[in-house]
RNA sequence: GGUCCCAUCGUCUAGUCCGGCCUAGGACGUCAGGUUUUCAUCCUGGAAACACGGGUUCGAAUCCCGUUGGGACCGCCA
């Protein structure tokens, strides 16, 4: 048997972390059996489905390298459901329910009132209305001879067992061309030969619906594989008071797809033994449905611009460039030069691309707080003695080579500040940067070049006053 | 309220299926120390968990039951 999954996101926002990571796991189930992937847009919901976010979701499937074998849309399959709906409608195993909004609403509300489970058992199915207004279709669940629970093997959990009469006549459609989510997935898993469905934990209360719907319609079940959901801080549904929860507000913020991929793929999941950094390739032979936690997890930001920096870490510099282009436009005004002289820094010292902001006095004068020039161990009067000296050894320009340049300051600090290095180093790299934290300051020095070290030098004597 | 699901360090997890190798391993974070002019990097070390209670057993993180706690879902959304 061939094995084929699919993702079935609905086009009614950006492109989920929690369905990224749905399709991320059916796409390395299906590579790892050599199997297919497929796409499937549900856009059954004129209302709410949207273009921007039909190409959101495929733009970022794409950037994560998550290829789909094939593509559907739901709205382009109405026909399909509509041959399904009224053969079901002929066997009686469907009907229309004319029940209105309202009255279904106060059925609910009396019901959970009285500790009931909320659920519609409809008597049109046997007795339909005088006045037959608006309707919806209902699949015929409660009638009699029903066995007593739904019930189906989890992959990942093992047997779940349903209530059958907490079920209610659930509804499939509001019409013959409009299908409803439980059923238009149902059908078209069916017709696309799904034979293995992993998607979110949310969707195990769903699970028996789809079974009933496919038993009505004769078709075989597939197999289940409920994943744990992704959590926020506060351990419920990762949801956007949590913070970013698009896939695009991670690339935009300057996430490298296969740290995203990889961090997502531990979340939930694990090879089994210590390894974490994994590639693609990794993770397609080490996957396993076996290995998938059943309990939620944490999307730990932290953790993930860790695994981020990784991945920075490990890019040949001239890619690291390329890559920081669309985060960072502005800085590639001067052709891109001044970011590729500090490339080397900016690889080890940032977590994600929006990191690169903390290193704008390589682009432009630093705003100097002048008691911050002040070393630790000195006073004003040493980090003015300090600056006047390093100025000195600037005016012979051919002092300035990294060697060189370290030299002559070590030598200031063994003569002048008892070998206190930190008196030389410490105001000459706060005069440079303007910074607590930034690198090496001959490091820096080499990068500015001479003329602009000696000003931003002079400045901050200057400042200093 | 009803129906389901879940439970190892703060977080992600290994170990659980096939009980002993677990004085519970790794990673992130955190703390301390080293390197360094500072920060970051890097190195070393530390603190930190089997939710609880009963069984079963010579022996339980691992099996069973219960309790507690957490979560998801309950739409003419998907």
């Amino acid at each position: 048997m061939e094995v084929r999954v699919r993702v079935a996101p609905s086009p009614t926002g950006f492109l989920h972390v929690g369905t990224a990571r749905a399709a991320l796991f059916n796409w390395l189930f299906a590579r790892k059996h050599g199997g297919k992937f497929i796409l499937r847009i549900e856009d059954t919901d004129r209302e709410r489905s949207k273009e921007a976010f039909d190409q959101d979701i495929r733009d970022g499937l794409t950037w994560l390298g998550i290829e789909w074998d094939e593509l559907y849309r739901q709205s382009e399959r109405l026909g399909v459901y509509r041959d399904y709906l009224r053969k079901l409608l002929e066997e009686k195993k469907a009907f229309w329910c004319y029940h209105t909004k309202f009255q279904l609403e106060s059925e609910r509300e009396a019901q959970m009132k009285n500790k009931e489970a909320p659920r519609h058992i409809c008597e049109h199915k046997l007795n339909p209305p005088e006045e037959k207004i608006g309707g919806i279709i209902r699949l015929n669940v409660m009638g009699k001879n029903r066995a007593e629970a739904v019930v189906f093997e989890d992959l990942i959990r093992g047997t779940v067992e349903f209530k059958r009469n907490t079920l209610g006549d659930f509804s499939i459609a509001r019409d013959l061309d409009d299908p409803l989510y439980n059923f238009a997935n149902v059908v078209d898993d069916h017709e696309m030969n799904i034979n293995h469905i992993i998607r979110g934990e949310d969707h195990i209360p769903n699970t028996p619906k789809q079974i009933l719907i496919a038993e009505a319609l004769g078709f075989s079940i597939p197999f289940f594989a409920h994943l744990p959901l992704i959590l926020g801080e506060d351990r419920s549904k990762l949801s956007k008071r949590h913070g970013a929860t698009a896939l695009s507000d991670y690339r935009q913020a300057g996430y490298l797809p296969e740290a995203l991929i990889n961090f997502i793929a531990l979340l939930g999941w694990s090879p089994g033994g210590n390894k974490e950094i994994m590639t693609r390739s990794e993770m397609v032979s080490a996957f396993s449905l076996e290995g998938i936690q059943k309990g939620g997890a944490i999307f730990d930001l932290k953790k993930l611009r860790w695994m981020n920096s990784e991945y920075i870490k490990k890019m040949p510099p001239q890619g690291l460039i390329e890559s920081l282009k669309p985060t960072a436009k502005d800085l590639f005004n001067d052709g891109g030069e001044i970011l590729s002289k500090i490339i080397h820094l900016v690889q080890e010292r940032i977590e994600a691309f929006s990191d690169l902001g903390e290193f704008h006095y390589f682009f432009r004068e630093p705003e100097i707080t002048p008691d911050l020039l002040i070393w630790k161990k000195s006073d004003a009067q040493g980090a003015r003695k300090a600056l006047t000296y390093i100025e000195a050894v600037l005016e012979d320009a051919d002092n300035f080579e990294d060697e060189k340049l370290r030299n002559r300051l070590d030598a200031i600090a063994e003569k002048e500040f008892e070998g206190d290095r930190g008196a030389v180093y410490w105001p000459f790299r706060v005069a440079l940067s303007g910074q607590k934290f930034s690198p090496d300051p001959v490091e820096m020095a080499v990068i500015f070049g001479n003329k602009k070290t000696r000003e931003r030098v002079q400045r901050a004597l200057t400042q200093l006053g």
